[in-house]
Formats: structure tokens, C-alpha cells, sequence
DNA sequence: ATTGTAGTTGAATTAGGATTCAATTCACAG
DNA sequence: CTGTGAATTGAATCCTAATTCAACTACAAT
């Protein structure tokens, strides 16, 4: 089959240098490494963290697994490149500039559902790697503080000046980004099948977490022809009669 | 050191039936298998479900890694015992009677905030294994389904007969729930050091997640008096002025 | 006691990937 | 055309557990 070389004889030979090209030199190397880096990433998506081995990157890539020693130390380290990649990669994704209050939740979200529809399994690896990296989460966890902050900041803004305290502003916009977050996970990576029923698009899903999100802080609805999908969710407006009878306990 | 024991020379014997015993014959047995189980539950609180190794079991339980398989086959099989008895053993904490719409969102907040608090681990490791192992993935599911639509039934009543659908309250509950999930999840497991400064006992954490949640719901603020710890959170109650000056763009 | 069976042990073996590195090929400066 | 060093290859090797199982022990029934 392949043409026979002869075969490599391994001496014990003096303790080499070794290390890999972290920067390779030339343009040719910058190319590879880049290669490299595409491959793992569409590994990443396809089968996750945990299930990825070298020899699937190497072979993704059409290469040897010889050469991806050549570029990283490690799995561990292309998969923490790669994510941070991304996640620039999603920080840079354009905003439509948001007009009303409403907008300004409900942007955000939008472009953070469509990333997880398009990106389903790097957004796993993101769980997955800030769950088992140190490093890792260090870096999600300075975006996730960075971003409540700013959260936290305009909501404060729209209270009367010392109503809201910063902290509490903080664990509300914590709060909400949680929901986000993990609605939008159960949707689009575990593809819960009540959720994907009820949702069809990242629109939908992200006019009924903006919804939730408007009441919890303004105490009413968002403004008519806001909700163009989930239009039924204007009527909740009216709020609560007393108790209808507990339909039954099982 | 140990005592010698002639040899143990392996041949090639004919195939044995090969197979190990999910039920124990007799008591001894039974009790091995649970000391096993045990020791299994706190190398997963311990290490998480990845970091788990066989040695690790048998050593905790202060064993021979044989014995490990006589009574499981696998990691993965004692592991998902071992967390399904723990969502057993969760389903069962006794929740005290709900005197009021608040407390009926706050209650089972509280029970599950103390839940993490005591066994993040454990919580830790039921993320874990719903993302890696189908099986137990759908009985995580199938309770996450049950609680939901339980929870969703209860919303759908205090709004007035038709006026809130069934698939838009059961998106609701969903929604509250991933909230409250992530946000827990964050503060036990991942120990966000913003939220463990701002938020220092399971009863805060679950008066911010139901005032949040009481106000998406109702649109006007907890009961006075709900809020103990976090009772500034009633000030929040005036919603709206025009929106104040914008701080400051980075 | 004797024997039969379940329970237990831990060294030997397997398994599956990660890593290494001598040999080879490639690109290009001289 | 060379000569030289970077880039590339992939079989050999190393590692780290998982897994097996022949021998041994404990206990219960006879």
C-alpha cells in the first residue's frame, strides 16, 4: 500500500530541546497551524471536549498527527485558542442598534440565539471546557462579569438615582442573564423536545425570554408590536384574579 | 510487605460466562455493594464524573478494585445509580406548605439553593453526566418535564380561564427554571466570587430569584415582608422614569 | 470438622490514546 | 543546481487507566 520506508529505529538519544513552534516561522507554518486550528474546531463541534482525540484532528485536517505536536502541546490548548477565538469572534458579531428599552434586552439576546443555532456544538465545548480549565473559566468568567456589569448598569439607570443599589442591580442582571443562558442551551444543544416544540425560532425564543425579562423589570409588558411571534403574550398583561381552583393533585 | 501468595499465572482459559452480579445473592453482598455506592457518591462530590477512576472507588471504599466489578460493570453504571438515588433522595426533602403565591415560588427555590449548597458536587457531576450519557440525559429530562409542567399548570391558573396558554406557560416555567438553575449553579459550583460577595446565604439567593420571578409573573412586587434579606429589592418597586443619563460609553 | 458457594484480592493483561522522534520531504537562499 | 534548516510523516513507544481472573478467604449448611 504505501510505499515502504525503512523503518524507524528508536535509539535513546540525547535529551532533545524539546518543544513545539507556539509561533511558527514561517508564512507556511502561520498556514498549518491555522489549518490545524479549523480542524480542531469542527472536531469541537461535532463531538465535543471530552470525546475529541488527536488523531481526529489530525485527520480532519489531512495531516499527520506528527504535526499537531509540531504546533500545540496539547488538546487542551488548541481547544482553549479555539474557544477564545469564538468567543471574539461572537463579541465582534454586529448589533442592530437597539432604539427603546426593549430592543436593548431583546438585541442581544437575539444574536446570542442564533449563535447558539449555529454553533450548537462549540457552545457545548464552552460548558464543558470553563467546567474543567482553570484558565478557561477564568477568561468566561472575566466576559461574563464584564457583560453583567454593563447589564447591571443600564438597568440601574432607568431607576430613580439611589432606589437601585449596584449590587442588587448586579444579581438581577446575573439572574437574567442566567435565564438567557440556559433556556437558550436547553433549546439548542440538548434540543429539549418540549422547548423545540414550543419555540421554533432563535426570534421566538428571544421574544419570550425578552418578555419575561421587560416584566421582571418594569412590572409591564413590553409595548404593543413588540412581540410578533409570541403576540399571545401581550394578554398576560392583566394580572392576577384570585386563585382559580387547583385543577387536581395527583 | 504482603504477605506472598504463589504467582498468579494467567492462561488463556476457556470463555467464561463472563457477567457480574447487579443483585447480590445475599446480604453481605447487598451491604458491599452500597458501601461501593457510597464510596463511589463521594469521590464523584469530590473529583466530578471525569476525574473519577476505578482505583479512586475501590480506595475510598477501602477495597480491592475487583470487588468493583462484581457488583458494576462500569464507571458510568454506578455512577448513574448513584445520582439517580441522590435525585431520589432530593425529591423526597420535605418542603414545607406554601401559605401564598410567593412562597410557592420561593419554598422550592430554598430547598434546591440548599441542595447545592450542600452537595455541589453532586450537582456539579448531574450536569456532567446529562451532557454525556444519553440514558441518564433523559430521566434528567423526564423529571425536568414533570416539574416544569407541574409548574406551568400552577401559573396557568392565576391568570384568568384561556388567557395564558398551556404551551406559553409551560415556555414560562422553563424559562424561570433555567434561571433559577443557572444562577444557583453559578454561585455553588462555579462559585462566581461577584455573586458569592453579593449574595451569602441560600435564603438570599432564593428571595432575589423569586422576587424576580414573582414580578415577571404578577408585574408588582413580592407581598411586603417576603423580602428579609434582600429587602431593598422592595424599593425597586417604582418602576420607570425616563431614563437617566447614560454613564459613560467605554 | 467438612464442604460448597459467594465474596474478595491484586497482579497480570488489555486497551486506547498520547507523545516522541529518526527519517524524509520541502522551500528557498546562495 | 546545491545546501540548509524548517516542516512533515507515521511507526515505535510510553502511559494511564480499565478489565480480567486464578487463587484465596469467609461463612453457612451439613
Amino acid at each position: 500500500m504505501t510505499t515502504s520506508r525503512p523503518t524507524k529505529i528508536r535509539k535513546r538519544a540525547a535529551p532533545a530541546p524539546a518543544d513545539f513552534a507556539p509561533e511558527p516561522v514561517s508564512t507556511r507554518g502561520q498556514k498549518r497551524r491555522e489549518l490545524l486550528k479549523v480542524a480542531a474546531r469542527a472536531v469541537l463541534e461535532r463531538v465535543g471536549y471530552h470525546a475529541m482525540k488527536v488523531t481526529d484532528v489530525a485527520t480532519e485536517a489531512g495531516v499527520a498527527v506528527g504535526l499537531f505536536y509540531h504546533y500545540f502541546p496539547d488538546l487542551k490548548t488548541v481547544t482553549c485558542e479555539v474557544l477564545s477565538d469564538f468567543l471574539d469572534e461572537l463579541a465582534e458579531t454586529p448589533h442592530p442598534e437597539a432604539e427603546d428599552r426593549f430592543d436593548v434586552i431583546f438585541i442581544p439576546t437575539l444574536v446570542w440565539a442564533n449563535a447558539y443555532e449555529e454553533h450548537p456544538g462549540l457552545m457545548r465545548c464552552l460548558v464543558q471546557v470553563a467546567d474543567e480549565v482553570p484558565e478557561f473559566r477564568a477568561l468566561w468568567n472575566k466576559l461574563n462579569a464584564t457583560w453583567s456589569r454593563r447589564v447591571a448598569k443600564n438597568i440601574a439607570r432607568r431607576f430613580p438615582e439611589g432606589q437601585l443599589s449596584e449590587d442588587f442591580s448586579l444579581s438581577i442582571a446575573y439572574s437574567l442573564g442566567s435565564m438567557v443562558d440556559g433556556l437558550i442551551n436547553e433549546i439548542y444543544v440538548h434540543r429539549n423536545s418540549d422547548l423545540c416544540k414550543l419555540l421554533k425560532s432563535p426570534r421566538e425564543v428571544a421574544e419570550l425570554l425578552s418578555a419575561i425579562w421587560y416584566r421582571a423589570l418594569y412590572m409591564e409588558n413590553p409595548p404593543a408590536g413588540k412581540l410578533t411571534l409570541t403576540a399571545p403574550l401581550h394578554e398576560m398583561g392583566a394580572p392576577i384574579p384570585t386563585l382559580a381552583p387547583k385543577i387536581k393533585r395527583k
